[in-house]
DNA sequence: GGGGCCGGTTCCCTTGAAGTAACCGGCCCT
DNA sequence: AGGGCCGGTTACTTCAAGGGAACCGGCCCC
């Protein structure tokens, strides 16, 4: 088994990731199918790039994932424990849709980020149209 | 401009938009882009495909894709009031990344269904790794 | 025996999205 | 004068997702 590499600290920043106007499962879903990409992946593992998430939260969304078949949980019986998740065959396929999503909000990023710093009382339309 | 036709009442059943594990913005987001995919809809028009949705809710969505630049609001001043919502250019370019995603649902829907259904407490894989 | 690594669990609290119910103003019609 | 249509608004409530902090058991090493 060749050598997989780490996952960077900063992989998700407030870039893609935030603001992104998509939800794929619950807040950190996506991001995990994006950590398991290259390989498996332990529990620790995960931790790095997912800053903010805590145990818990992260936890509760493997289990998730694995309930709804998208990741498989493989404990090793060595010690210290060693457990490590990984994407299974329905899951690797659902990075496809995702890409289109990425590519999506790449593509109008800027369109995205511009609409919302328009003015503040920008009018709605108003059309006299009695005799239309 | 030609007839367009009224949204069925049954457009949203327990279908393609119920356990769909994916959001695009808020819960009536994509309903609603569905529902301005075949020409603009008045605000009493889109209560009738989405059911449950309180007014309240419904202004505040749509004020909210207003305000991300996914829909216009014109207001005609007539008697009585008639306002129409319709896809901008950015709104009707996220129809498709959308459909990747329904298509991707459709595809794998017996998957995604079934992987709920199993056994409860379905074991995790656990592997003797002591020699590996 | 004290500490660390690993992969969690448990309890409690906060937040924000969403739901419920009631009401509104303008104008027309009867 | 009363009622209906339209497109909302306002105030109150509910509920689940998420976050924080603390703790746990097993085994190893020092």
């Amino acid at each position: 088994m060749n050598r997989i590499e780490p996952l960077s600290a900063d992989m998700f920043d407030a870039d893609c990731a935030h603001r992104m106007p998509f939800r794929i499962g619950d807040k950190w879903s996506a991001m995990i199918m994006r950590c398991l990409e290259a390989g498996p992946r332990r529990f620790t593992e995960l931790k790095v790039p997912l800053h903010r998430v805590s145990p818990k939260v992260l936890t509760e969304t493997l289990r998730a994932m694995e309930r709804d078949g998208w990741v498989t949980r493989t404990v090793y019986d060595e010690n210290p424990p060693r457990v490590e998740y990984a994407l299974t065959a329905l899951g690797r396929s659902l990075l496809d849709p995702m890409d289109h999503l990425c590519a999506w909000t790449r593509a109008h990023r800027e369109e995205i980020l511009g609409a919302r710093e328009e003015p503040a009382g920008t009018p709605s339309v108003l059309r006299g149209a009695r005799g239309e």
